[in-house]
DNA sequence: AATGAATGAGGGTTCATTCAT
DNA sequence: AATGAATGAACCCTCATTCAT
């Protein structure tokens, strides 16, 4: 097992621990247990618990941006194809990996105030990112919604909570699930494409 | 002091440690200095942590019940009217109890399965509320969403979601808040009012 | 319930605690359980937990006296008579309060030294009984044991064993079992019956 | 200091704590001073409380066994002789190990259930030496004990109870007192050598 | 690269007891 | 005669962490 093998089985060990139990109860020991390793070598590899918690919440962020810059990339220039890629990325994100998307969520607390800030500014960017494209198509009349704000945080509300109940393995796949919540997403910062112009054209 | 107001001190100190730390890195004994009183006294009054969590939790689904019943008896009898009132009365809930709101979505894992049994029976209830108004609205065509669960789940995640941002004193008011999420929620479950009648009577 | 009922059913219910659990583990709570009372009465009664161990020494070595002296004041003036009167005390008392026989041998050393002095000495004066007996038998003979210190702390211990494995109700009634152990307490002093002077009577 | 030191004195001061004051009430902090280590430390050699009172227990039965074993290698095939080394290893493990011999006896209340039935057994194979050996006795009619099993618990229980009184050092030396006792144990069962064949002999 | 040993602080909980009523 | 409320001390145990090797 290599020294890049052991990080990687501390942080998901660690990560499913906290999962289950919290930060605050999670113990360290039951953590190096998990990853099958003593409880000295957990702590050649980290700094101590804060240091696994930082790891964690860095690497899902890390995980999470890949799948939106990457969905980004792959989509046109029309903002509701940018709020589709936003959409689909998170939804992917959460279906694939919910433990790390959970965490995100629930133990920035456990943050201690230094590691706080540079988690914070990572989830403002993700947020700005849905702002951005959610305001540009509002500015050229394409979603019509008169609560942009508010209409930003339910998206981003309800793809987050799809970690939450969503289990593989049922009849309803990842992309069924995607295309309801991108229709959803639509709906909720009321899309209207610009059909007359296309009238007009043809 | 009486002893209800004891009991009271301490579950409000309990929610607040509980909130901050989470429920495993709280501690009993900053409970009760918070409530005030000795740790003998806490003990007195509950069972332990654990009995302090239930309580938090029966009180605070108590709570939204309260509101949510109250916003359905004084709805009419159309589903719109219906779901407006179950969206204004989350929202109420949530921003006025942001504590007792945030704390029943994520420290349910902390429960012990017997616990969590009648928690997860209550939350069921909250939820059926949504679906029935939803489903309802659904099958007289009033709602034409394609995705009535999909729908339910977003309509929940994005009013639970208000707990986590809303401040009150800003401009926003609360009933300005409850106005957009009512929106939100009707544009989310496609919400088509009836203008057959509008157009009989026009 | 007359104040005297509720005394005793507090002794019973802590003896029977300190038997399970022994002095240190005993909860004074539990006593109060056990007994149908308040922590509070309890208190109102005994002054505290040493206050009820006292309580019960003092109860299980009355009773046992109270067995012992009937007995010898119903044998005759024969050493070989006052040990089987002794013996046949010390059996009845063990099969009949086990439990007031077993507390007095192990829980006195909970005693706060001044109560450990009064217990012991009356415990001194339950061993000099038999003491004496002995001593009387072998003076003149009728006991030939060569060691009756040894002996009498033989049959002392074997008499106590009783109370721990006897138990009612089984083929082994308690006077087949007082025979016995009669019997062997005879054997143990090495009694011989003065068999050659009734012969030369005879 | 070894670790293996660490543990002896561990259950060296645990086993005396017990016997001072009992399990209940023993201290497991008062038990780590006495072995001059840090109460971490102590936890660090044993699970808890209750697995040093396993320890102590399992070493005590194992010290009495090896007691009782070598007495049995090295005696001859005759009832009497095994009788006699049952009885003088018992004496011997009795006054050599007061502490370990006594708590056997008062302790196993305190163990929990699963620990209990392993102690059991071990009792119960001490109790089935004597059994044997007694048996065989009486078979052949060396012992003419109407009464094997009550003999039989005579003589443990007054071999027991040297553990509680003898204090070396006295004018009763440990040889003298072993004599005493093969002694009261033969006269128990009432041995009674086969002159007969000395008869035949002479 | 990895470990066994050890620590001090703090965890939740229960204790015997007191006191005003 | 009897109680509910409250206390401070102590309980057993687990924690995250360090350090010599």
């Amino acid at each position: 097992m290599t020294s890049s093998d052991s990080r990687v089985a501390l942080i998901d060990a660690a990560r499913a621990e906290f999962v289950e139990r919290g930060y605050g109860a999670a113990s360290i020991r039951a953590i190096a247990q998990r990853a099958g390793m003593s409880l000295s070598a957990l702590y050649y590899y980290y700094k101590g618990k804060q240091d696994l918690l930082v790891a964690i919440l860095e690497d899902g962020l890390a995980e999470y941006f890949r799948f939106s810059e990457e969905a980004l990339a792959n989509a046109g220039d029309d903002p509701a194809e940018h709020l589709e890629a936003l959409v689909s990325a998170s939804i992917r994100f959460r279906v694939r990996h919910p433990a790390k998307s959970s965490i995100v969520a629930t133990e920035a607390r456990s943050l201690e105030p230094e590691n706080l800030a540079a988690y914070e500014r990572s989830e403002a960017r993700g947020s700005q990112q849905f702002k951005d494209v959610i305001e540009a198509g509002v500015k050229i009349g394409l979603f019509q919604t008169p609560y942009p704000d508010d209409a930003r945080r339910a998206v981003i509300a309800m793809c987050n909570a799809v970690a939450q109940w969503y289990r593989p393995g049922g009849e309803l796949t990842e992309d069924m699930l995607i295309e309801r919540y991108v229709s959803l997403a639509l709906t909720v910062v009321e899309y209207r494409p610009r059909t007359t112009r296309r009238g007009v054209a043809g």
